[in-house]
DNA sequence: AATGACTCCAACCGCTCGAAA
DNA sequence: GTTTCGAGCGGTTGGAGTCAT
């Protein structure tokens, strides 16, 4: 790493020579006191460094890599236990050090829960990482919030509560943020006209829009992307979408500039098809089936999708900021 | 092959705590 | 009771290695 040196004390990674210097000399003497040490084993290093060194990799016995799943297991329980306590959780682990631990714990178990849609720090689940990762066929059932917030369509004829609105807003927010791949040009907040473009489109009016169809496959899980995509509309030429269920919606947009699949319009590019306001009857689309089995089942008696929603983070999580966004 | 982005992890930094003076 | 000092702990840094473009 080659630090700078600072008071005239080297430090960095260690060298044989000085590895060997520390090895003999706490051989010979034991550890004793760690700011005499260096200069008596003829070290040029200050006695934090030492024994760092000596803690984490001199020390006989030490196990180095090689976690098993086992171990990933162990130290997984104790930190749910425990949480960030390295060396108590070291203590349960022989032979490993807790910067190893630590070190293992931030670069692989962190990400593996993750991936799960544990939060690492709660070890509880992610209130929103049904969201996070909606497969395709889910991503029209979350389009089921712009329903909610219908009638935002035909002829400016916006008649949503401002309290949905900014409910709304929060959480395509929030769906930004957490997006776990942004697409380069998805940035910045929604505007009303986005909202209205944004309705006219899942309820079927004649609008035109833009999707980047090699783009599009990566943007399914998000919703939240569709809105700045429609910014680019003036620039774009008609296309109409077949979705799954044969029923034909405005766009994507070919970029002629792309070479696009020969399946780039059938349904695997396909946005999501129209949904109905009466479940009961139209529960075709699988996406409207996911929303009305995970969210809409979850709360029957709940008037609207954010109640429903509302309901869902409550059962998975009791978070107040989720509960405040929701309202 | 070159370049940039990303990941890993050894080592450092700053803080806290407890013991000794 | 206060100060000092050594040790330990957890967070962070940044160089090296790897991967993707």
């Amino acid at each position: 790493m080659a630090r700078s040196p600072e008071n005239g004390v080297k430090k960095g990674p260690w060298s044989i020579e000085e590895d060997k210097k520390l090895i003999e000399y706490i051989e010979k003497h034991g550890q004793g006191n760690w700011q005499t040490l260096p200069k008596q084993a003829g070290l040029n290093r200050c006695g934090k460094s030492c024994r760092l060194r000596w803690t984490n990799y001199l020390r006989p016995g030490i196990k180095r890599g090689g976690f098993s799943a086992e171990d990933e297991a162990t130290i997984t329980a104790l930190h749910k236990q425990l949480g960030n306590k390295w060396s108590r959780i070291a203590a349960h682990l022989p032979r490993r050090t807790d910067n190893e631990i630590k070190n293992f714990w931030n670069t692989h178990l962190k990400k593996k829960l993750l991936r799960k849609g544990i939060d690492p720090t709660t070890h509880k689940p992610i209130p929103d990482f049904n969201l996070l990762n909606l497969s395709q066929t889910q991503l029209s059932s979350v389009s089921n919030l712009y329903n909610v917030i219908s009638p935002l369509d035909t002829a400016l004829n916006f008649q949503a509560s401002a309290n949905d609105l900014i409910k709304f807003q929060l959480l395509q927010n929030m769906m930004q943020a957490i997006n776990p791949n942004p697409l380069p040009y998805v940035q910045g907040n929604t505007n009303l006209a986005d909202l209205i473009q944004l309705n006219r489109i899942f309820n079927g009016a004649n609008t035109d829009f833009t999707v980047d169809p090699l783009q599009a496959q990566s943007m399914t899980a998000n919703f939240c992307n569709i809105s700045p995509l429609l910014n680019q509309q003036q620039t774009s030429t008609s296309h109409s979408l077949q979705c799954s269920d044969g029923e034909m919606i405005p766009g994507p947009i070919r970029d002629d500039n792309v070479k696009v699949p020969s399946n780039v319009y059938n349904s695997e590019y396909s946005l999501p098809s129209l949904f109905s306001a009466t479940p009961e009857s139209s529960v075709v689309n699988p996406l409207e089936n996911f929303m009305h089995t995970s969210i809409l089942a979850e709360a029957p008696e709940q008037s609207n999708v954010f109640d429903a929603l509302e309901s869902l983070v409550d059962d998975e999580a009791s978070s107040s900021f989720w509960k405040d966004i929701l309202g």
